[in-house]
DNA sequence: TTGAAAGCGATACCAT
DNA sequence: ATGGTATCGCTTTCAA
């Protein structure tokens, strides 16, 4: 039962419909609207209105299987509300628009069933993929045949998938190495709360920690919002009351630390200095600015789309250490 | 064990590839691979192997061409970074998923040349289009031939065109008659900054003012950003000291507005009064959160999906007074 | 300047 | 269960 009760009356408007209704050949159609030159001025001007009379409008598969030009890539995202993914998929499609590619952008609101439903349709859309994904690498690979794919944050067993390192060992090093200087001995980290691993993040934080002789075991969870990371504030501090200053997952965690801080009476950076991750533009906004372990999102983003680039023409795909983003400390106000 | 399979020769795999390779016809290859039952477990074993073998995948053009069923839509946005953009970015990807359609995503970064150069290639590249758009209706008509398009807070006049409204007068008025209600009587504001067309906020803002019998001249340009309303409200303050209320083409602005009246010594609300215009969740991050007339950017993105589907399939379109997206009063501690 | 015919790569409808 | 053939809509040779 195939076709959808559609609009019965208006089939397709296609090529050879506006060739009959010209007086024309098809192929006559078609140097009239790529604008050819071996055409009579007025033979194309009556084709010209033939096609705008019947709202003719080239079939893109028909165009595209024919002239094998168009590139299009899929970018994945789990959030494209979260100001760091939004950070990245600009910059993507800036990377992308100045190779005149197109980029379908798919948001799978976080949820593991929608990156599925994602990864089995983008196939038959999209040349290559760039993006987030939180599913098994086997699961990645069954639903994504031989296409060309860069994992952002992520590390890849198969060699068919290629990915994008975040590398914020020395940048973590960095922000703790500054609280110390500060004077803070009691360092808390807001950690994400999915517990099922612990983050890179949290790991660079207790490698940090260690090196400075401090104790890494004061860490809360925190969910992926600035809410998160009020409600992950208060938990810290409630079983570690001793500490005055916290390093966390994010800059939207971050973000909400700062504002609890406020609402519990603590001064940042005095009573409480703060150090989030990423480098989000929106944290200069805050008052008082947040310092961060930053990221140059710019950077990822044409990473990866030069890598899938290179993957789809065949191209010399770069070697893993130049598939890297280094995240380095940004101090602004709040530590 | 992958080192080998390499994408040497250029040609492309076919379908017709994985045949001869497998031994079987072009068609058992499409079974195969489709999952359809009428093909034996051995034979399709063997296809799938040959496929993976040569790195074969299905070009999406041949496939949409004979399987008519992929929509595909184009969104033009001024911005991503823009957090307004993004919030209806968001929402129309929503609104697209659920309807199982793909969303190919322009930034067109500000610039009219980029938007051109959209609006030339996304005719061969989606079924419809939604978005914003900056450049003469009839350029805009001339770039996409046929194809059904949404604007967004613009109005049209040619009919091929649709278009959804944002009514913010309501909304404006009651932002004003709150401000006065708490005493303000010189309200300022700071509208963009370009001087083209004075915008249709500030024509709500003018009204609204003098239906208070408030002087609605004290207003000052500002760049589309946050340190543009920073530098936006200095103007306006130097201009116009007395001052006490200020509403603002939007939050960005009005977020570099708070920060700025802080840098100035001026305490919010007590000192200075600021409502911004969008509604943007960001605004409750800021300190004292932003009172803004908000807008329901969800429904935005939503609506605007909806109209071009029925645009697509040739449904009834939604009829103008339901093209409506209807801005309010929001207070929060700004003012 | 124009047209006829041959693909592009895949699926669907019949045969077998 | 499998294969032939027509077809989707368009562009590209190649003749006329």
């Amino acid at each position: 039962m195939a076709s959808s009760s559609g609009p019965d009356s208006s089939r397709r408007v296609t090529i050879h419909d506006v060739a009959r209704s010209a007086g024309v050949s098809r192929q006559t159609v078609s140097r009239a609207l790529n604008g050819k030159d071996e055409i009579e001025r007025s033979t194309k001007q009556r084709v010209l209105d033939a096609a705008r009379e019947l709202g003719y409008r080239p079939s893109r598969f028909a165009r595209g299987l024919v002239r094998q030009d168009t590139t299009t890539i899929g970018l994945v995202i789990p959030d494209l509300r979260n100001p760091f993914f939004t950070e990245v998929a600009a910059s993507a499609l800036e990377s992308a628009r100045a190779r005149g590619w197109h980029v379908v952008v798919y948001d799978t609101a976080d949820r593991p069933e929608e990156e599925l439903g994602t990864l089995q349709v983008i196939g038959s859309q999209v040349d290559g993929v760039v993006g987030y994904f939180s599913c098994a690498e086997d699961e990645l690979d069954r639903y994504t045949r031989g296409m060309p794919m860069v994992l952002i944050g992520r590390e890849h067993r198969m060699a068919r998938f290629s990915s994008i390192r975040i590398d914020g060992e020395a940048g973590v090093h960095a922000a703790v190495a500054h609280l110390v200087a500060r004077g803070h001995t009691m360092i808390g980290m807001l950690d994400h709360d999915n517990r099922a691993e612990p983050s890179l993040r949290r790991e660079w934080f207790t490698a940090a920690a260690l090196a400075h002789g401090i104790d890494p075991g004061r860490v809360a969870g925190a969910g992926q919002s600035a809410d998160g990371g009020g409600a992950g504030l208060r938990a810290l501090l409630a079983a570690h009351p001793e500490v005055t200053a916290v390093f966390t997952f994010n800059d939207i965690v971050a973000i909400g630390a700062l504002r609890e801080a406020r609402r519990l009476g603590r001064a940042v950076p005095a009573d409480l200095a703060v150090i989030g991750f990423d480098g989000l533009q929106l944290g200069a906004l805050m008052e008082p600015p947040l310092s961060s372990v930053a990221l140059d999102t710019r950077r990822l983003g044409a990473l990866a789309v030069e890598q899938v680039g290179r993957l789809l023409t065949g191209a010399d795909p770069l070697p893993p250490e130049d598939l890297e983003v280094r995240a380095e400390l940004r101090l602004a106000g709040s530590a």
